[in-house]
DNA sequence: TATGAATGAGATTTCATTCAT
DNA sequence: AATGAATGAAATCTCATTCAT
């Protein structure tokens, strides 16, 4: 088991050096990782609270050990997940085009709402898990609000461009998000049953009649 | 002195067996109601997790005793606020009008949301446990489906009554139901800065571009 | 700091699952020892209803979370003691010989129920605790019965091979075995003074008498 | 309510006020033995430990607050029926005849087991909470190695006066009051399939065989 | 880097007993 | 004489986290 590594170190000089602990930092890496999706998995199937880290250890394959080599605790786990998921919304708000009333932009908004009720299938539960504001009241907690307030915002921006919609863009967008968000999650637990593209079909309908008058 | 406690002893009351049982006298009713109300506001709180029956007790300012002779468990409890807001829903659900483009239609929908909103406020809690689906996949979660699903379903009655509405009734009423959810919690937890009746009017606005062309 | 504890979160541990599940290390083993050790101990002397888990946590030098990675609850720690002495029992009985009306196997006998006592002074409480029938009729009561029905059978097997007994043999078995049991416990508790072996002697003679007819 | 009573004490004089006092205690007087035979019922069906003072109550018919009025708790109840059960055990062994190796004296005995076996049946789980030895070691469990004491002295003093018997009578009745007790118990749990007569007949035949050589 | 074992604070739950009517 | 309600001490049990190897 110790051999590979031994033939290594015999390699004269450096060049054996940092390969070998690039090879220690992969393995520890593919723990991480492997945490991480556990971690997923376990939060998406029993929610924040019901979740123990023994079943994420399970999952995952490891020990309790590891699990606090790698994350200081079970919320700092779930932290660095609602950082994967903010990075990931952030992306995807950049991606969302402007709203016109043109059916090129409808299209786009059609495609868009695609590739978010697919981030929701793999992200959701976490999503809620922040918006039921069940995890105490700290650092985590405002992370979910401010990751949401910055998409709710993103999209106000956009909102705002549009001429002769009466309403606040805020509060049109924050409906908006209200809207895809909860249908998402209705669709993902099967309270209505739709295909993934039913759902975007949906919600680009709602939110364009929310947001045009027809020509 | 006495105190044989295994576990297995005793079927794990069914939830529900104490209180149901039992003809409860004024006294005891009173208590109940204290603890019910106590119920509501912990949870709304802290949330249903992080709720201990010791806080409820406190609150109601009674003993744990007490709280074990009514209900069999925290679970218990928070089953028997959701059948009560189950009724509510149904009881408000019934209240809502016919879906016409009239300004009178227009203005009872907006009172409709009004008292939605208040529902919301006070209950809000409660609904959100359902939705995060961190409760145990029993019974109770499957509740907190069905009362959704016949509130959905109630307004998607209405809706289908509309002419010329392209889209699918359920999903329609599904995205407003959504819309409306999730926009009055955002509200509550101050995600956005908005009364109640600038809740229920943008709700309204909303609503009614989602249902209706412009005369 | 995560404390959620509702009672039917989890089927509440089969009980065994824990120990008999995973493969022990020597410390572990060692642990679950101490703790099968402190519970012969701590049975012996409060017997099993008085006996609290904390007792035998505290004479084991462990702590209550050790006890539940190994048991589920005092009922598995009995179960697990109940089989051990099952196991004693059966190969107590497989050293019986012949029961035949010469000196030998008097003398034989006089051995084996010393042997007896002796084990009876070990594990006489969880023997008591089987037949005192205060323990739940689950698995563990049938367990007791199924022993002592064990027991009795071999000896009744033994007892069958005297010629000329009037009476049946399971019949006259039992009636050995009880007196024997319930002798050995009065001898324990102190009822009648009388060492380890006059309580062997005693027994001896009367079950010689209850077997054969002098020569 | 207390229209009764108010005409009661219109009565002139004394003659109303016993009937009424007497009255009264004929309904205490029904309420204890309620208790008492609800105790028996209880105690035999699950033990002492696991018996509550509700089972007993609820079997009873009354409530937690009457059973405090006739006893001050659940060991008191259990004491006065211990006291029952050896003042039932004391007058029985007067009914012992003499042990005499005659063919009446035999049929006496067969007699006399018929009527303890039948004792068994309805005090038997009593008996065995007094062996088992788990009460509180305070006077109560002194009562129960009383009584069994002067029940086995009794019998002991009976064997004494057996001629040519090498054994101690202590001893001998010991050994046979061990066996007559378990057996009953084993018969009585069902452990052998046998009639009350039978298991009469099986101990009359082993005792005799312990106390009597052949003719 | 990895792990199984151990810990103990904190939550839940039971039930004998007392209280107020 | 009777009762339903309330109590709280004591027990059980869980699980996030630390430790020793």
């Amino acid at each position: 088991m110790e051999a590979d590594t031994t033939a290594a170190r015999r390699v004269p000089g450096h060049p054996g050096t940092p390969a070998e602990k690039r090879q220690l930092r992969a393995r520890g890496e593919r723990t991480v990782r492997k945490l991480l999706d556990a971690g997923i998995e376990v939060f998406s199937r029993t929610g924040y609270h019901n979740a123990r880290v023994d079943d994420i250890v399970q999952l995952a394959q490891t020990s309790h050990g590891t699990f606090y080599l790698y994350f200081s605790n079970k919320e700092d786990l779930f932290r660095r997940l609602a950082l994967d998921v903010g990075d990931e919304l952030t992306a995807l708000v950049d991606d969302l085009g402007e709203l016109e009333p043109t059916a090129a932009a409808r299209a786009h908004l059609r495609d868009w709402l695609r590739t978010f009720v697919d981030l929701y299938r793999h992200y959701g539960p976490l999503i809620r898990a922040w918006t039921a504001a069940e995890i105490e009241t700290t650092e985590t907690g405002r992370l979910g609000s401010d990751v949401l307030g910055r998409f709710t915002a993103a999209i106000a921006e956009r909102v705002a461009r549009i001429p002769e919609l009466p309403t606040d863009p805020q509060v049109t967008a924050l409906a908006l998000v209200a809207m895809i968000e909860r249908f998402s999650f209705f669709a993902l637990i099967g309270q209505v049953e739709v295909s993934r593209d039913e759902v975007a079909d949906a919600l680009t309908e709602a939110a364009w009649r929310m947001l045009f008058r027809p020509s």
